[in-house]
DNA sequence: CCCTGTGAACCTGTTCACAGCG
DNA sequence: CGCTGTGAACAGGTTCACAGGG
């Protein structure tokens, strides 16, 4: 445990993988794992497996490996998931509903209180079981209920407008989905997520091959 | 031009983010930028703007800047946009569907042929323009039109078995959306999208501090 | 003996600083 | 004079290799 040091990103970006991993076997009735096991199945080196878990404490037993059990215990707990955080999304278009439906963040600890958006057609219907929202009563709903998360759904010319009312209203934590770089005050977290972005990659690997 | 080496993995992907900021530049009539510029818009150095810049090629001018027009060529000559990939879907629920309407994609030079799915009120309609097929086509379909990416949006337990399937009908690079971690040909080239996951790297940022 | 935890060596990517060109 | 291109210095993350515990 060297707990004085920040946690590197990289290192944090793989504790949700070993998490998601570690999670699926505990489904399956495991209770111990080894590092060059839980390496092997996301393709890394046992040594990066064990330095990464060694950054928020050893647990690890010689011999046998990782209980599992204990092990999601404190990846939650680092990652900050071993508690509900309320998200909303901004933005009901096609991927906005798409996340309004998305069972992945429910079961990770996100509560999708609802969503927000402009159009008269889509305000005061709901989304799955989300209601949307009037995006004029973002700051009301994140106010009194002391949203910290949001995602951004919003197409790429609306998105650094939507990010300037969310700081406003004293929002934590973006995820945006707009292909857009954002300004944001420096201490609001912004993820990126840009689908065709992504595509790109692929497209790079397979034209150098 | 350093062009004997590959270009790393992290410079590639923000070869992305600098094409995507130039295109939006171009459309706005610029020409020209500097790397201190660019650099700033999307919070980098402008060091590093240029030795990124500098894998593919010297066209930037000093005293002045990078041409706009040439760039992009460049850039898209790089990730291999500058021609049209085909693509196609598998998965039709929530997660596919947005994904088939989602403009983005036919924007950087992608075009969805289609999509796959297994239930039977699915297959044979049409979401946006494009059709949706029953999953026992996915060879021929792959085959006849050459189709060399595909996206997948199935559960994750169904995931290892669609790519599975995928690898054996030939296709080079998967864009994956399950939370799951693949085992494919090493040949086969794999992107990794976990929305839930990318919640989760928010709420860590959040808890420490 | 197997498997963890970890210093040390290594490697790769970033930042610095400046020569050189338009 | 401004801005690029790039070697050199630096920083950080990864791999190696092994001491130590069950």
């Amino acid at each position: 445990m060297k707990n004085a040091q920040p946690i590197p990103a990289p290192v944090v970006a793989r504790l949700s993988l070993y998490l998601r991993q570690v999670e699926h076997l505990a489904r399956q009735g495991r209770t111990k794992i080894s590092s060059r096991e839980l390496a092997q199945s996301l393709q890394f080196t046992d040594a990066k497996v064990r330095k990464d878990l060694a950054w928020f404490g050893h647990f690890g037993l010689p011999g046998v490996g990782y209980r599992i059990d204990p092990l999601i215990e404190a990846l939650r707990h680092v990652l900050g998931t071993d508690r509900t955080w309320d998200v909303v999304v901004v933005g009901a278009g096609d991927l906005g509903r798409a996340l309004l439906r998305y069972r992945g963040f429910r079961r990770k600890g996100f509560r999708v209180l609802g969503a927000f958006d402009v159009a008269p057609n889509k305000v005061g219907k709901k989304i799955g079981d989300v209601p949307v929202w009037n995006f004029s009563q973002l700051p009301e709903v994140i106010r009194t209920h002391k949203v910290k998360l949001a995602v951004v759904a919003v197409p790429a010319e609306a998105a650094q407008a939507v990010v300037d009312k969310l700081c406003k209203c004293g929002i934590k934590g973006i995820l945006n989905f707009a292909a857009t770089s954002l300004q944001t005050a420096p201490h609001v977290a912004v993820g990126q997520v840009d689908l065709a972005a992504s595509l790109e990659q692929l497209s790079f690997q397979m034209v150098r091959k």
